[in-house]
DNA sequence: TATATTCTTGAGACGATTTATCAATTTCAA
DNA sequence: TTGAAATTGATAAATCGTCTCAAGAATATA
């Protein structure tokens, strides 16, 4: 049995639903991807050079962006650079960016998450992801 | 008396502090750009040309990076392009999302926004702006 | 006020990231 | 197995933001 069960299916029920078709980067991609928290295009581009040398860059995006839409990654954007953060691996986790140097924290906060359902709940949603950053300085960049 | 006199002041003195000057590009800039809550630099580009068509795009990048140096704007990546929030401008709102319909509904919650703020404290940051967005079904979309 | 010094501007070149194009290839259902 | 439809890889093109530099504007000094 694969290592990503779940999410194979996940994004097969996706394909199938969408008239697309499972093909040998698609899985190849969704691999590399399932092992990561968080990784740019360029990062899974030199990571996956070695496994397939003819991967094309255009692929990778192409992929990233699939997986968005099959809702196990979401996209963050940062710096210059897209982030796609995968949120079936783990469980979800929100961040603190630094604004003047980049760095982010990780981090997950069961109260806030039950705050969100009951606004959801109260404005008659049902919330499957959701999204929060929190932006400032971190101890280092505030001098 | 400007309607902006404070915010004029806080430039003036972030200026003075750093040799740098007081010119009629940076002050139309700011007006513009503190009647918004947030804007690109392209929305403001093109805002402006009317009051100055030879006001240049690499002038209000250079200028609305200088308001983040001087505290009184924000940068954030969002899409493809770079918000600058406005620090200045209170109520903030974080929004609820229907992936179906695209239903947008926009809330306030000061429990969470308490949290955020313990959160950050205990990593050591110091917030300045943050962003929730919650993603599910609406009511109506959820049948 | 005149002058010197320094900073700023505008226009376009440039670099980095992501998307679009398209012929060749692969998938998948019949 | 076959054929329609989707995907791929290579690269061109678009997008966004920064850099460059000569010309112009703002401030300090006399």
């Amino acid at each position: 049995m694969p290592k990503h069960a779940k999410e194979m299916e996940a994004l097969k029920a996706h394909l199938g639903k969408h008239q697309l078709k499972y093909t040998r980067q698609r899985e190849l991609i969704l691999d590399a991807f399932l092992q990561q928290e968080h990784i740019t295009a360029e990062e899974m581009y030199h990571q996956l050079a070695k496994k397939d040398p003819h991967l094309g860059l255009a692929t990778i995006y192409r992929t990233l962006n699939l997986f968005c839409e099959a809702g196990l990654a979401q996209a963050r954007h940062f710096g210059t650079q897209t982030q796609y953060d995968n949120i079936s691996h783990k469980g979800h986790h929100d961040h603190l960016i630094c604004t003047d140097c980049g760095k982010i924290v990780e981090f997950e906060n069961c109260e806030i998450e039950k705050l969100q359902q009951e606004v959801a709940t109260r404005n008659g949603f049902t919330i499957s992801t959701h999204r929060l950053e929190l932006y400032g300085l971190c101890g280092r960049c505030r001098h």
